[in-house]
DNA sequence: TTCAAACATAAACAATTGTTGATTAAAAAA
DNA sequence: TTTTTTAATCAACAATTGTTTATGTTTGAA
């Protein structure tokens, strides 16, 4: 007895729109809609909108949160460590790029206490971040360099990578390709 | 005779809460409110709430615009010119961070016609970038890299920076330090 | 003082939105 | 076959929202 097809189809169809029209412009007549029933069919699926909402950006959030633990808790060395946490996103990325696109640009419309809850999980991703540049710096293995500035920038030079991989970005970019040349960027720089 | 400074005043306002709680979440009526007068008077300002979105982010997007193009149009070797974009980016993000936050979060909340005209001029900044890297790597200044992919990295890396501006953003950083850091990343990266 | 511009309010509008309740049909399980 | 889940519809709701119209007040320049 598997968990309702039916109800897989409308909670990916409602990520998609979402992802399309932003959280708020979406609303459950669109996506009942597109799935060809009536509006209150959907609550047959679902408590409430916001539920939807909830249950990507938590999942896919943990899904970050296990494998930044999993790289933390190993022995690797800790540039091995950074490639690493780069690779995971990448590999999240490609496969779940609505998901990840959520996380980025719709984790505004959670409401409390979902909301703090969502900010807590993400400043502690940052923090451990944080710390793994803090490690390679007094290891001498990364140059001294203000943590904040530096984990928001690899953070974001990374956090693009969605995009890539959802159907309205043109390219579809080989992650193994990706991986290599952001890995150099961050480590060597844009210099010869 | 100046400017209606109420009119300022009003759009100030609305800047900063829509910034706080985003465009489709930020009503009329929260508009009104914070300013101490009714709904109906805010039309004596501007003609739609669209307007609000649509000034902010066509005058702001200009002075990208301009600075990408009086920097494309001197005479000062390729590094230099990466170093300038960057530091005219930090500048405009430190001088208008809340226009800039409204560039970087509010953008898909433009309708036709003014969406796609926003899409293009967005592509149109992205497209000069790529030029200029391309540029560089030709010279053997910069080292061989995916156009798209550099392009994305370096804007994406640099794009965040108003949030250390707006006062939500707990700390202050000094624009000169962040600068410096910045451009020390995108060239050499992490490493020693 | 006159007069136009700027500033303000009250009332209402039409449309949209998330959600509920009652009910029925189909499918699956017993 | 009976019974329980699942899937669907129709109608309606209460609230919210952007905007308009009509009207009144204040103010600063001529």
């Amino acid at each position: 007895m598997k968990v309702s097809t039916k109800k897989e189809e409308f909670l990916q169809e409602s990520l998609k729109l979402i992802h399309e029209k932003g959280f708020k412009a979406t609303t459950m007549r669109d996506i009942a809609d597109r799935l060809g029933f009536d509006v209150s069919n959907s609550y047959n699926y679902i408590k409430s909108k916001q539920e939807i909402l909830e249950s990507f950006l938590f999942r896919t959030s943990n899904e970050f949160h296990d494998s930044m633990n999993n790289i933390m808790g190993s022995n690797y060395p800790i540039d091995e460590k950074l490639k690493q946490v780069i690779s995971a996103h990448i590999k999240i990325a490609s496969q779940r790029p609505y998901e990840v696109a959520l996380m980025v640009n719709e984790w505004r419309n959670l409401k409390e206490p979902k909301y703090t809850q969502y900010v807590e999980l993400r400043d502690t991703y940052e923090q451990k971040f944080g710390d793994l540049l803090k490690e390679g710096i007094d290891n001498h293995i990364f140059k001294a360099m203000d943590i904040e500035i530096a984990t928001a920038v690899i953070l974001s030079s990374i956090r693009w990578f969605y995009d890539k991989y959802t159907n309205d970005g043109k390219s579809n970019l080989n992650p193994i390709e990706l991986e290599r040349q952001i890995i150099d960027f961050v480590f060597n720089g844009v210099l010869l």
